[in-house]
DNA sequence: CAATCCGCTTTGCGGTGCAAAGCAAAAAAT
DNA sequence: ATTTTTTGCTTTGCACCGCAAAGCGGATTG
């Protein structure tokens, strides 16, 4: 328990819980090796303003790590996941998983069904 | 189609993309009677003026019906979904999980394993 | 040697979540 | 009877933040 609350809407960390973060945090997810800032901005849809700044953000929570080069004479910023931003973002995937649950939930006892109890991220986290 | 873009991130309306407003949703959702201020407040763990902020904003959105009354003779406020609400939360959680799936996608592909496809909410919608 | 392009960063502002304060009416206490 | 407390909310104030637009240094092109 990392967290104060049980309460799984407590749980979903403000940081990635931000369509263009949580974009820009898939994204980074299935990228090993990184991305380059140019990619990102492509694969996210996002602004040049907006990347720039929810990147700054992600760096001061430490879930990135940003490194700046050069690719022949023009600069480079590549973006990676670091190995606590990947498992804070693990935790609020299950979070939201928990939430997705949740109202699965209260939708089914409504329709008078059985609830469903599937789940995409538990099970996967647990061999980690 | 509702949303210009089919980009699941961006489908992520604001309105409900709020911690403290997802949780209201989630428990109107589950209440087809509504709920008084005080239940809900309980069951959200919100403060007062928390809550009475996001139902304005929620009731600006046409989301849920406040019906303002009198037990006894005290004030007491109720508040349901709309039938617009329920639609519109309930394709704000189908983004949800299409999101998640993105995310699960990105993870399984990374550990080399096979996507996982399991769906909560499309197959019931498609019911309704 | 302009002018344009590339790869970003910074600025400005409108919107908003949250805690704290406020408020009217009812109930309880004295 | 009159203070005090509780109930059931609403309003206020502020700090934060997402976003569009502007800025900026260096490379490249005409």
């Amino acid at each position: 328990m990392s967290n104060t609350h049980d309460n799984p809407y407590a749980r979903l960390e403000r940081i990635f819980h931000e369509p263009g973060r949580l974009t820009i945090m898939s994204n980074l997810l299935g990228a090993i090796d990184g991305l380059t800032f140019t990619e990102l901005k492509e694969a996210c849809e996002l602004t040049d303003g907006n990347l720039s700044r929810h990147l700054s953000a992600l760096e001061n929570a430490k879930a990135v790590h940003i490194k700046k080069s050069f690719a022949g004479s023009r600069p480079q910023t590549t973006i990676s996941l670091s190995k606590q931003g990947r498992e804070d973002f693990m935790a609020y995937l299950q979070a939201l998983e928990a939430v997705l649950l949740d109202a699965a939930e209260k939708v089914a006892v409504q329709d008078g069904k059985p609830a469903p109890k599937r789940t995409l991220f538990s099970t996967r986290l647990a061999n980690a």
